[in-house]
DNA sequence: GATGAATGAGCGTTCATTCAT
DNA sequence: GATGAATGAACGCTCATTCAT
């Protein structure tokens, strides 16, 4: 079809050469970045790696940081959906609520491990960096309160222990992305579905009474 | 007695002088990396904080980096006895179970806030540095493995669970050192007693049996 | 006729198309360089305020350097001509020559103000670049040796003190040019026609003797 | 001597090599700047050009600009004094006035000449520099009102034309200081004794009446 | 001719480290 | 031992200029 000859035949040739140069240096930013931090990684190493020049590198992003705090958010943001799009409230009276505890717990380590580099890098600049810091609390917060929200039901619907729903809801949050992100720091290694599996099950006990 | 003289008038002042001299160093050390972190922290800064010079400074310790190991390995080993001390086999058939863990997870809570400072820089490094990493995990480990001894003979002792004991070791560990580091990093604010209410809470019912 | 024709529908469209685009390229240069100066302004800044490329700004301009000189050879003789076309060797016998004078003076202050953001880009060139230097000296000499003309003139006809007339040429243009400038960097602030009043009298009194 | 040998020995040869280093840059930064004016000048040329590091440039300066901006004062300072310390109330009533301001003129110019070099580089800053520039109108704003201070007196006392005072000690200290200037960046070249001269007159016949 | 993405030499600056005193 | 002036490699970043399209 003649639409397919243009699609094929990009409108302005010079803006993907654009994009192209733009994703080389973000691909060639985290692959350094995954090998040797953020601080250790400076932005000629970036340009070179990335077949470009540092002039280069300048045209696309302010600095090193402002790359870094672009990806921050949009990692944030695919790690919430990951976790709560399999966690509703309707699922607090389904037979298999501990599948998706198990479920939800398993998505936060994939995906941090899928972006293992990443979350490396943005947790280097966390200790340091306010604004990192700032955004990351603002997204633990935002989790927080959706836990607290799904436990607070099962609390009035009397399937919870007798617990203060303001603290399970903290305590479970910082229990899963923690694990999740010693799975990319690297700092422990431990099979990993076994150690999903025991999450899972902590994560159960504590807030949930037995079923039938 | 021979001993108390030896220590009342050192056999080499010079040496004594030296002591005092290195662990003015350290305090200044800690006192800037708490204050600026490790990297915003220069080697003249320390020596000038501490009243020598940067000669000194190399006198005594070959870079920033192997002080920071120094203090690593002393951090180290007094958060691992204030766990551990408190938490023996026999411990395990008290009634007070319950209460022993919830006092280590509070330990390891108010150890890490005391050096606070230094916590977040040694969490600095441990991304960048493999030396720091390895010592890091090396501790971990040993914690894992003494409190796998644990839950291990409770487990024999029909205490637990059918559960994955290494598996449980791993995870709970892992949950109080994180949390832990979390109050350091200042990535959360939850009231420190509840959180260390519900933790001990998650912990207990994740492995053991409820008692009578 | 055949000249109008030519004038409404010129031979080549394309020089046309490119003197507009050299001339836009000039207004934005002059604009930008007034306001930033000439180090300030880069050569995108100039392309990107002339509404065209880069590239064409290398077309037309070998460099920035390049355009600053033809403007200020522009200049020069713009300035030349104002001073110059009210001072002729026929008004030193007239009786309002002190008046004409007066005229010189502020012209001279009057174009350099009009073009004043050029005439500081210029100076600030004028100490670094040796072209730009010596083209300007050349302007400067020119300016002297017609004074020196004027002068020697009157010192002949014996209107003038027994004076040094080649200094006197010089100190009197150096001293309107000079006074011209400080107006154009801003170095002082006085009221302009006090000032254009105090000078033409001191060049009065110090070159011709009184009249009548 | 005791005493002698005293300051052959210096209380503290570190602060004598201190002061050494920091005069090297600073004479090495007044060559390269005569040389190539400041822009055109490195910071790591002045350390080569010293013969020392670049790091030992930043030791004893925090930049090129405070180098150049504490030079400013002092030759500013200097400046101010050899004009006006011959130049007091009481010359205006001596016979000798007119060769007064002749020697003033003349050490405006000599004095600019002595430091020709970092008058070139401080007006090229003047430009573009705020902090020079006001500094630098302080300067001559003080000049004038010294001036206007002296040609009131002179006023006062009857010995002047009737002139605007304000606008003659605006133009004298103009003229003077430019003219000074000029022999500063080599804008025009004329012997230097019979400009002096000259410009004297001027200034003399332009504020004072003849004398008997 | 016109475009603008790409270039890369070179800038100002920092700081861990050395070494003559 | 102690000193602190001196070092210089290496950083982040700019911008005049080029050249494939």
């Amino acid at each position: 079809m003649g639409e397919s000859i243009a699609l094929s035949v990009p409108a302005n040739p010079k803006q993907a050469r654009s994009k192209k140069t733009k994703e080389k240096i973000v691909q060639a930013a985290i692959q350094l970045f995954r090998q040797r931090g953020y601080e250790k990684t400076t932005s000629n190493d970036i340009a070179s790696e990335a077949g470009v020049s540092v002039g280069s590198f300048y045209v696309y992003f302010t600095d090193k940081r402002q790359l870094l705090l672009t990806i921050f958010d949009r990692l944030a943001d695919e790690l919430y959906k990951n976790i709560f799009d399999g966690l509703k409230p309707e699922h607090l009276f389904d037979s298999n609520l501990r599948r998706r505890i198990k479920q939800a717990v398993a998505n936060t380590i994939i995906d941090k491990q899928k972006h293992s580099g990443l979350h490396r890098v943005v947790s280097e600049l966390l200790l340091k960096d306010a604004d990192f810091a700032a955004r990351h609390k603002a997204v633990m917060v935002r989790s927080i309160a959706k836990l607290q929200e799904l436990i607070s039901l099962a609390d009035k619907a009397g399937l919870t222990w007798n617990i203060d729903v303001e603290a399970a809801a903290f305590i479970v949050q910082r229990v899963v992305f923690d694990v999740s992100q010693d799975y990319v720091t690297g700092c422990c290694e431990f099979d990993k579905e076994r150690a999903i599996e025991a999450l899972a099950d902590m994560i159960y006990r504590f807030v949930f009474k037995p079923r039938d």
